[in-house]
RNA sequence: GCGAGGGUAGCGAAGUGGUCAAACGCGCGAGACUCAAAAUCUCGUCUCUUAGUGAGUUCACAGGUUCGAAUCCUGUCUCUCGCACCA
């Protein structure tokens, strides 16, 4: 076998590839666009690694199918390049920033042109060049227009790492995204917003219309959260004060009130009398971390006010609690104890009385007098049985699902309720003492709750549900709710909201989780915010003829906001007044950036406007997105709000609503040991490195076919052995294989491959389709010959997997232009012969049962067989071809038809004949 | 806590009602080639059995549905990911 010089080829098609720009796409009305794009990275100084070769092959072979089968294919490469890590490196070791970024990109660039991947660099951005980020100002200054845009004081998250604020989705489990090890701070500061909110609903409703992987849709849909409630107003102080709620149904049992710790209106409703505890408490909820404020019990203080609940009129105390979110809702929440468990807690701990208004369905409370007078049943579970005499209560019941006890103590005294459903399995008693579960299953007629020695006695004063041990937090029946009583939780929400409209105190409402999206970052490399403040005019957009506002390159760093340190930057005159006015200092979050590069790369060179219109709507939508799922909901739900704005605002037709209509995640590819690739792991593989080693192309293989590219895989320096063996082989056979015409075998076989290979790759199940390619190939060489045609499919079929070996033996056997962009094989279903699919099996057998024969007679009789003789039937003949068998084992084999005359049988094997199964004998 | 997805032979990984003792790759074993090794080629690789056969036990664990289960249902254990006091 040669050794063949991968690099040297790659060198060469790469090359040939760039010369003559095959990749390089235009507009073209009469052919049919395909936009195959993958999230764009960050251009990390650290550069390229294995991982990201696995996801740019992934989208390479989809571009590369799609494109031989004849689409206009779009698909470019750009970098995200404005961001903290360049300033980070830059304050570290002294480079500019843009230098920096663009000797990262420059590396990145080369990396991934040696990875062979077909991306149109023509259409080339990078969101730091000033081409690029002014259109950023411009669509600021177009949602400021619209009313998108606007400036609040807040309480915002705060990295003390990243020295900036931090977007909503930017916080992981009360922590930086970037900085895993870093808490957010809250902080109450001035910045800019973009209303995500306004489009809340559309982009929750058009979630199902996404081709998107499920989990990815999920999460969108829990991240903006809809929930369906109703506000519903009490009176403070002799102000309405509006409460959201879920539960309407609930609001009998209303027992207190509790308003956020960060509530902007809370100064109002703390008195005299309470100040200095609330001030205390205040003091130390500051103080504490958000980290562990989640684990922290529920605390509060009163704040010495009542709201009037509109339907009671009771009056019920405000209490301060570390436990409501501020921003949400709106910030105070009614607070029931008795089915909420948040509540329930709050309430235990500081005595306040719990009211269950709330029981569940087939569930009655047995009221006292009833049970101490007599004999009773269950109004409503016909099938338990109670008696209680001498205050001795026992529990009889053969068809109840569950019956709920809740005593105290010793299951003296407190309340208790029933509740069944179907079958008897289980009687449960709670105590204070402990839980007690008695499985009823067993027993099939009625037991007394006494066999178990349990007496309960009850007392009237003791109904006090204050003894319970949790919330019950479900649906069901109404109760101590005046009129509402003895509905069901879903018609009383209707019913009590009904009530609350009629006296103007309360409305449906809808409440979203997605908070607006807050885009202001303290730091320098980054989009400058396109915003003047004047002493006179105040807040004063920037003219769209005045911008670009460039970023200045002179500042300092480490003195907070490094553009506030750029004289010549933020002094500026007021474009209304042009009296001295001063410019805003804050940059854009990058997630701006990167929510319209899909649309630039359809116009990028376009000095006059973001993208042409024609143009975007040539390309879009982007018809297959390829990227990983830590963005499912940052840049899926920023891109996805931003088109649906820019449509809004006319920039391009209404039919374009959703930027990615198909999404697919590709997993994440691990190192050697397993671990997610990580330099301070030391586990990272590099392309450069493998490429010397195995070539980029064995590596490409090898990638793909380690497991479907959508799982977690992990890199293995030994599995790419495999690849490298088959991808050598290739390259070896291939050139000598006798051309002419190709058995029917073979035919079937490859019109066969061709129809799976194309439906595995378009369905990303690269891995299969690897296999397939592979078997396909151990066809090929068993063959004698094949025709021109079917050479050329297979090398077709190889070539979105193994460009650049494709390439090379495309040009060795005499092919004409490049195999790039050579037509996709179609099958042709004549030529599938199911019938030979049959005989492969019948001599796959043969071969095994040979085999099997010669290991039989090794180890009995301890002798090598020499020579094998098959007996065949005489139209079976063809199908046994001796040349094959006897290279497969290794052993001279002759074949005879059963009626051959001439035939050596010296045991009369022929006898044992069967069809698709011949006589064998060995000696 | 809530939500999503997993657990398949020594390892990686296909397989979602019969054609499954389970593709393919790695590893390992045997043979061929070679003076020898590497490379390459062929075969084998759950257990027992066997002139090409037959039997048994498997797909996290325990039950169930079905004529039939790796595949469907229930429960348990376990791993990964996402959200997390959202009223």
């Amino acid at each position: 076998m040669i050794n063949y010089d991968f690099n040297k080829i790659e060198k060469k098609w790469q090359k040939k590839w760039q010369d003559k720009k095959i990749f390089e796409v235009n507009e073209d009305p009469k052919k049919k666009k395909y936009y195959v794009l993958e999230m764009f990275p960050y251009p990390s100084g650290n550069g390229l690694h294995m991982g990201h070769a696995f996801n740019y092959t992934i989208g390479d072979i989809y571009a590369r199918i799609m494109r031989m089968k004849g689409y206009n294919v779009l698909y470019p490469m750009g970098y995200d390049s404005f961001g903290l890590p360049a300033e980070n490196a830059a304050i570290k070791a002294n480079i500019p920033p843009r230098k920096y970024t663009d000797d990262a990109i420059k590396n990145f660039i080369s990396q991934q042109k040696s990875l062979g991947l077909s991306y149109d660099w023509n259409r080339m951005l990078k969101t730091s060049d000033l081409e690029y980020y002014k259109w950023n100002q411009y669509f600021f200054l177009k949602f400021y227009e619209k009313g998108l845009v606007y400036r609040k004081s807040a309480s915002v998250n705060w990295c003390k790492k990243c020295n900036s604020v931090l977007a909503n989705e930017q916080v992981h489990n009360g922590r930086c995204w970037r900085h895993g090890d870093t808490e957010v701070e809250i902080k109450q500061l001035e910045q800019w917003f973009i209303k995500t909110t306004q489009y809340a609903d559309e982009l929750l409703a058009d979630i199902k219309k996404l081709e998107w992987p499920d989990r990815i849709k999920i999460m969108q849909d829990n991240w903006i959260g809809k929930s369906y409630g109703s506000e519903i107003k009490f009176e403070i102080n002799g102000e309405k004060w509006p409460i959201f709620t879920t539960r309407p149904d609930t609001i009998f049992g209303v027992t207190f009130m509790v308003i956020s710790a960060q509530h902007p209106k809370l100064n109002e409703l703390i008195t005299k009398d309470y100040k200095k505890e609330a001030e205390t408490f205040l003091k130390k909820i500051r103080s504490t971390k958000q980290e562990d404020m989640d684990k922290l019990d529920k605390e509060g203080v009163f704040t010495g006010s009542y709201a009037i609940n509109p339907l009671t009129n009771e009056k019920v105390p405000i209490w301060i609690g570390n436990f409501v979110v501020a921003d949400y809702g709106s910030g105070m929440v009614m607070a029931v104890p008795a089915h909420d468990q948040r509540d329930f807690e709050f309430a235990k701990k500081y005595r306040i009385p719990v009211k269950t208004v709330i029981i569940p369905e087939d569930t009655r409370i047995i009221t006292i007098e009833e049970s101490l007078n007599k004999d009773f049943y269950s109004k409503v579970s016909k099938f338990a049985k109670i008696s209680i005499s001498d205050g001795l209560a026992n529990i009889y019941s053969d068809k109840v699902d569950e019956v709920f006890a809740l005593a105290k103590g010793n299951f003296i005294g407190s309340p208790w309720y029933i509740h069944s459903e179907g079958k008897i399995k289980k009687i449960l008693f709670h105590s204070s003492k402990e839980d007690r579960i008695f499985d009823w299953s067993s027993g099939k007629g009625i037991k007394e709750a006494k066999d178990y020695g349990l007496k309960i006695k009850i007392k009237k004063e003791q109904l006090d549900f204050n003894e319970l041990k949790q919330a019950y937090t479900g649906n069901g029946i109404l109760i101590n709710s005046r009129g509402f009583n003895d509905l069901r939780s879903d018609e009383a929400k209707e019913h009590i909201i009904k009530a609350l409209e009629f006296k103007k105190l309360g409305k449906k409402t809808i409440q979203y989780k997605l908070r607006d999206w807050l885009i202001s970052r303290q730091r320098y490399w980054g989009t400058p915010i396109p915003i003047i403040y004047c002493d006179k005019c105040g807040i004063v957009p920037v003219l769209e003829k005045d911008l670009p506002v460039k970023l200045p390159d002179k500042v300092k760093f480490g003195e907070g906001n490094p553009l506030a340190t750029s004289k010549d930057f933020v002094s500026v005159k007021c474009p209304k007044c042009k009296e001295k006015a001063r410019r805003e200092t804050d940059t854009m979050d990058t997630f701006f950036d990167s929510s319209w590069y899909f649309l630039r790369y359809t116009d990028n060179k376009n000095h006059k406007s973001p993208f042409d219109r024609k143009k975007v709507e040539y390309w879009m939508p982007v018809d297959q997105y390829i990227g990983g799922a830590e963005h499912a909901v940052m840049h899926l739900i920023y891109a996805r709000f931003f088109t649906k704005v820019l449509r809004d605002l006319g920039f391009f037709d209404k039919k374009i609503n959703e930027p990615f209509p198909k999404l697919f995640n590709q997993g994440m590819l691990h190192g050697n040991d397993g671990f997610v690739m990580s330099k301070s792991r030391g586990n990272v593989v590099l392309p450069e490195e493998v490429s010397e080693k195995y070539g980029i192309d064995t590596a490409r293989l090898f990638l793909m076919s380690i497991a479907s590219p959508d799982k977690d895989t992990q890199w293995s320096d030994n599995g790419i052995e495999g690849s490298l063996r088959f991808v050598k082989k290739v390259f070896d056979v291939i050139p000598k294989i006798k051309t002419g015409k190709s058995s029917k075998r073979l035919e079937s076989k490859i019109n066969q491959t061709v129809k799976n290979i194309t439906e595995e790759i378009m369905g990303f199940r690269y891995n299969i389709a690897v296999i397939k390619l592979r078997q396909l190939f151990e066809i090929i060489e068993q063959e004698n010959e094949i025709s021109k045609n079917d050479l050329d499919i297979f090398l077709k079929l190889l070539s979105p997997f193994a460009p650049h070996i494709s390439e090379e033996l495309w040009e060795k056997t005499g092919r004409k232009g490049f195999i790039s962009l050579a037509d996709w094989p179609v099958a042709d279903d004549k030529k599938i012969d199911a019938n030979l699919e049959k005989q492969e099996e019948a001599m796959e057998k043969t071969i095994s049962d040979v085999l099997n024969i010669l290991k039989i007679i090794k180890e009995k009789q301890g002798k090598d067989g020499e020579k094998i003789y098959l007996y065949v039937l005489p139209n079976e003949k063809d199908s046994y071809n001796e040349e094959m068998l006897s290279k497969r084992i290794n052993k001279k084999i002759k074949v005879y038809a059963v009626n051959d005359k001439n035939k050596y049988d010296p045991e009369n094997k022929s006898s044992k004949v069967k069809p698709g199964r011949p006589g064998i004998f060995v000696e």
